[in-house]
DNA sequence: CGAAGCATTGAAAAGCTTCAAGTGCGGTGG
DNA sequence: CCACCGCACTTGAAGCTTTTCAATGCTTCG
């Protein structure tokens, strides 16, 4: 897949994220891109594209746009487990067991493309390259839970929200949606919040705090690392849960 | 496979488990079986299957005894993500990445299989019903990861401890490691304050409150749940995201 | 202009942690 | 056989982080 292929093309995110998990090959990357563009789709902001408990028979795959996935206890407390950001693939064997263990809600307008499970299955029969990455993807999502499991567990407020900023802009940067330590950051407290186990007000004062200290700007929808290595140390944060290096 | 082929036979609980999540082919689990028994190993309590960092080339599936998977802060805060009971399968597809994210420790004394990378993709490209119990395993363990992450960040202590009370019983109950409400449970206080992400003093105090409204007996490593409805609504437990129901 | 949603602030209370000390048990060595 | 040691469990008290409650300001939008 050359490079100047991919401008404009909506499903350059995706493409570039799965690259960087593991080497497409020509072949898988054309399949790919013609499921994409057959399957193309929109949803606006705080909309639910699936919702806990419900079938599901296809494969999402997020072109543009935030979302997080999310479950609720019946008396209405709601935690995120995790944030969907463009390249992200939701789901890519979930059809295997026949009902959503959660929801997902959009943050933002998004674009993405749905992929019939039967197409699914045909392209990663067809090319092992894409199947192997779709797999990586998978796991990194893995990894990430397990760290999201840490994170809440055992980190404070201040190292949690730290924390999870690192995570949001290194995965930003790795399809390319970060300029010189900004990126957009269409969360609101409240979803900061429900992400991170605490509460609107603790999070409006731990972001404050991030701020009086020089660290980040965070101002209408906009995140700025100031000093990201300052950041990663306060927030016991390291990259490489979000990677998936060569071997050999 | 015939039940009465299953006695004493160490692969027992593994056939079952996968059995359940799909049923396996006749083929599959001979197979499987003759994997397994190739591959035996041993481990004392308080030793390290896995140390995070450390590549891996095998899979391991446990046969009898308890182990859990954590991470580790620098400072070393300690979080256990998950428990591995006999029948689960260890890292079923985590070769792919080439570097483990988190550390594996026993419990208990356990016997477990070691199967090969090379061996274990054998098996799954030779059977496809072996294929998809194992990823099967792999979704349901990522469901279990994210209801620990809404565990630990939206229910308060009591909950807390309750529901992974009621997860563990549930899963010992699907190998047949239950009998009559009691089970075996030979996690410390400590383990149980790293896996819930609270203090050993407020485990103590949590379990106490536990016992005291005489929804449990725990004594000697060994659980028994008196009136398991109880506290499942207690701790908003519900076993769903444990299993795969068949579609169709 | 009023309503709705998000951000912010102050104050009080709760939940949980930390510190510190003491108990009980099984295992080991003298 | 008994004393000692290590480890897990338990308890009390103090303190801190985080939550809850309540109110206010700001911005957007119909």
């Amino acid at each position: 897949m050359h490079p100047q292929k991919l401008e404009g093309n909506p499903a350059q995110p995706v493409i570039r994220r799965l690259n960087a998990l593991r080497p497409l090959s020509e072949h898988g990357a054309v399949l790919l891109q013609q499921a994409i563009q057959e399957g193309l789709h929109r949803a606006g902001p705080g909309e639910d594209l699936v919702i806990e408990g419900e079938a599901v028979d296809s494969v999402r795959i997020i072109l543009s746009g935030w979302l997080c996935r999310y479950k609720t206890l019946e008396d209405g407390r709601r935690q995120i487990v995790n944030f969907i950001l463009p390249g992200d693939t939701c789901d890519a064997h979930l059809y295997l067991l026949s009902v959503m263990d959660y929801s997902i809600g959009t943050l933002t307008s998004v674009s993405y493309a749905e992929i019939k499970r039967s197409l699914f299955e045909k392209l990663v029969a067809n090319d092992r390259s894409l199947a192997e990455a779709f797999w990586c993807e998978t796991l990194v999502s893995g990894a990430t839970q397990r760290e999201w499991t840490v994170s809440i567990g055992r980190r404070v407020a201040l190292e949690r929200v730290a924390h999870l900023l690192c995570e949001i802009q290194e995965r930003l940067h790795q399809v390319g949606l970060v300029d010189d330590g900004s990126c957009a950051f269409p969360v609101t407290q409240i979803d900061l919040a429900d992400a991170t186990g605490l509460s609107v007000v603790h999070v409006n004062r731990t972001l404050q705090e991030l701020r009086n200290s020089r660290l980040i700007v965070l101002r209408d929808r906009m995140l700025t690392i100031n000093d990201l290595s300052a950041l990663q140390d306060l927030a016991l944060f390291s990259p490489d849960y979000l990677r998936t290096k060569r071997r050999g």
